[in-house]
DNA sequence: TTGACATATTCCTATATCAGAATATAATAA
DNA sequence: TTATTATATTCTGATATAGGAATATGTCAA
């Protein structure tokens, strides 16, 4: 079995920092034709044109037809399974954090100590 | 040029399902050996291995050698940047799912409205 | 119809998977 | 040492990219 295909979901599409980068630039700017894409982040049109159509498939944006243009939004909701998954391990990370956290005040104390000692 | 290698990044590593399910495992149950992990998740001792190699190499999971075992806990901090990039997007999807519920009572009202009218 | 512009698709190549099978390496016990 | 257990690595094959180049499709205007 090969690598699961890019459009196979969220977490697959978004793998590729160039398909993040077009997301970022939806959000941002909004409705976006197929060459504004391109252009602000200095792609050749075709490139954009197939991240667009792998995020499509998967439904992180939307597009409608507006004369000879196609525009691209984002639909942000289906970031949410990522969201919501890697949200579980909030807890995790802050309590590692914790711990790093009371460990470097140990080190300082010890150090602390350490000075007066010499 | 190819698809980016699984240990690029987080968001590439964890692209694949059952590497997700390794870190969910890790998350519930803490430090685990290689075959804990294999026989809960059902893969084979090597498939096991090879899938927290790319953990490890991106920094998703820690090991410790324990005799003959190693064991392997997870390291969540480097579910930081999936969680950063993606709370960027949040407002986004809050946002669209107030237009769709304003949509939904605009509709609702309208439907009680024809209702009156027959 | 023809031309111009916007977008999508196809073909190509280099590369990298993922699972399975077999095997290698490592640590411990008898 | 030899056997056993735990883990890692290598090899194979089917599959799927991502970008570049070329081209096809679509829409509108004159």
């Amino acid at each position: 079995m090969a690598r699961a295909a890019t459009t196979t979901d969220a977490f697959n599409a978004v793998a590729e920092p160039r398909r993040r980068q077009i997301l970022a630039l939806l959000a941002r700017d909004g409705e976006r034709s197929v060459n504004d894409v391109a252009r602000s982040l200095r792609v050749r049109q075709p490139q954009a044109s197939k991240h667009l159509r792998v995020l499509r498939k998967v439904g992180l944006v939307r597009v409608r037809s507006a004369g000879q243009q196609r525009l691209y939004q984002i639909n942000a909701e289906g970031l949410k399974p990522i969201h919501d998954w890697v949200s579980a391990f909030e807890r995790h990370w802050n309590e590692s954090l914790d711990r790093l956290d009371t460990y470097l005040k140990e080190l300082q104390k010890k150090e602390q100590h350490d000075g007066r000692e010499h």
